[in-house]
RNA sequence: GGGCCGCUAGCUCAAUGGCAGAGCUGUGGACUUUUAAUCCAUAGGUUCGGGGUUCGAGUCCCCGGCGGCCCA
């Protein structure tokens, strides 16, 4: 960066216009004594404050209550001896600033005109009345600046750019009221997910994010390393085999909100860092894990709106209330199918079929593998309304038990909502040496050269050989939940997304 | 990784291969009731970077950067 953007030897010579205008002034303001980032400001109440405190109050009305609000400047509109300026709150709330010749006098009503620009941060103190179109209004009494900005704000009535958005989230946030709503969205949401889960009496740990050995998912890692121990670290993928861990140790209800970390795909619906809830439970199996997270989504959706369903950015209403609908994987692959298929069947016959459909096979899936691939490509599209997947293929699942009824099958379910996964859930397998199998299965595809294949954790499965409880496990991504919830893309559900340098 | 689209003033966008423009913003002026105030005047450009074709390139070609969409 500093190589990049040297410091000039006059940093105002090669500025535009605005910006060295701004600077003038925040020199002249400091030339006369007048700080442009004071410590401080006397603010008596908030602008919605005022709002609640005075409603229907006549026109042209003056209440004889002082007040001392302050806010970032989003209009100006000045007549010869009588300014207007429209203030926002943090909180996205509006209320005009009058300053009127006769009230604060020619010397600072000059200098209010001369001083004060589009973004600055200003505090205001006096009357509270109406103007004579009802406007709701401080009257000046004085007035000052509480932070002077140097960048002019981008024109309010147009949209900004997809990527100055981004890129400039704090911007976004002064000029979009939309963004402001996605912050206390996605507060109220995680919120809720806590208050779900505490309510259930789970209790919620924290567990690296610094590993040994990455595991829990099928994914590639970050790598980093720690100069202190000389050993390469990975950024956890999951945090799985920590929470069972903590459930072999008797934490029979346990989970965790935060980020796991995914050196992949950047796109609409994926980012190298996103929040996830994990959640385990002793003595619960992938039934009642598909409950509780049918309870939790819905009860963050009645946070949100007091209801179960949602209304979308682009306005559709999504009803998430009620049962939702159960499948099973190859039952749906059979119907996309038009012919039945099960864990059992050929992979030659599976093949057939994805040539058939233009579904493109690599030569080293096993059955399980290309079954799954089918029923992503012809089948997640479709699944719109909340639906739980279940009974995937244990070729596939390598941390999930054997299925009770089925050979072969595992018990795991995936739910999908919109076309999207949104959570996944196991019972999970609990058995030392059948899990030690299932790593040593994987390390023969990472060996063949699978980037993604889970790697032997010998910790891990020594904590399982001291016994671990039947237990059911979920996992739901927070961000794709926002998603759900919102209809809007990964990169608005997130603050500050992950860009390129620019 | 592949294909397509985009990148021009502070912001949002125009511009048949022929003088680089508009709105808002800014600057100067007028205005004591404005609501994206209005009126008059006015400033503002490395057209993402580099190379090429051409009398002439924002525009066409090549390479690169960043972003978006679709596909894998």
């Amino acid at each position: 960066m500093s190589e990049q953007n040297p410091v000039p030897a006059d940093p105002a010579e090669d500025l535009p216009e605005q910006m060295r205008v701004r600077r003038s002034k925040r020199d002249r303001l400091l030339a006369e004594g007048v700080e442009p980032y004071p410590v401080g400001y006397p603010r008596t109440a908030t602008l919605a404050e005022v709002r609640e405190r005075y409603t229907d109050l006549p026109i042209d009305h003056a209440t004889g209550d002082t007040v001392g609000v302050t806010g970032r400047v989003i209009f100006i509109r000045n007549t010869g001896k009588l300014c207007f300026a429209t203030l926002r709150d943090g909180d996205g709330t509006e209320l005009q600033a009058m300053l009127s010749l006769d009230r604060v006098g020619a010397d600072s009503l000059a200098a209010w005109k001369a001083t004060v620009d589009l973004g600055d941060l200003v505090g205001v103190t006096g009357e509270v009345i109406t103007s004579r179109r009802g406007e709701l209004s401080v009257l000046a009494a004085s007035w000052q600046i509480t932070a002077k900005a140097l960048r002019p704000l981008p024109v309010a009535h147009k949209p900004l750019s997809e990527e100055s958005r981004v890129r400039q989230r704090y911007v976004d946030l002064i000029v979009r009221p939309q963004a402001r709503d996605m912050v206390r969205t996605r507060a109220t949401v995680v919120r809720s997910l806590r208050e779900s889960l505490h309510r259930r009496n789970y209790l919620e740990v924290e567990t690296p994010m610094l590993q040994l050995v990455h595991g829990g998912a099928a994914a590639r890692p970050f790598v980093t390393h720690s100069n202190a121990l000389d050993t390469d670290l990975y950024l956890r993928i999951a945090p799985e085999l920590f929470l069972k861990r903590a459930v072999v140790g008797g934490i029979e209800r346990v989970f965790e909100i935060n980020r796991n970390f995914r050196n992949e795909g950047v796109d609409s619906s994926h980012s190298p860092e996103f929040a996830m809830l994990e959640a385990y439970q002793a003595y619960a199996d992938y039934d009642v894990m598909a409950v509780n997270t049918r309870e939790w989504v819905q009860e963050a959706a009645y946070a949100l709106t007091g209801s179960h369903v949602v209304t979308h950015a682009d306005g559709t209403e999504v009803d998430l209330g009620g049962e939702w609908r159960s499948v099973t994987l190859y039952g749906v692959l059979s119907e996309a199918l038009g012919e039945e298929v099960t864990v059992d069947t050929d992979i030659a016959v599976l093949r057939r079929h994805a040539e058939k459909h233009d579904v493109s096979a690599d030569p080293k899936w096993g059955p399980g593998k290309l079954a799954e691939e089918l029923f992503e490509e012809l089948v997640v599209p479709s699944l719109q309304a909340p639906t739980f997947v279940r009974d995937y293929p244990e070729e596939t699942s390598p941390l999930t038990r054997a299925h009770r009824d089925t050979p072969g099958l595992a018990e795991k379910w995936d739910l999908y909502v919109q076309g999207f996964e949104l959570g996944t859930a196991y019972s999970e397998l609990v058995d030392p040496v059948v899990q030690r199998e299932r790593f040593a299965a994987q390390a023969v595809l990472a060996a063949g050269g699978d980037a993604e294949a889970m790697r032997l954790d010998e910790d891990f499965l020594r904590a399982m050989e001291y016994g671990m409880p039947p237990a059911g496990g979920m996992g739901m991504g927070i961000d794709r939940l926002l998603m759900a919830l919102t209809g809007l893309g990964i990169r608005e559900t997130i603050l500050f997304p992950l860009v390129r340098a620019e």
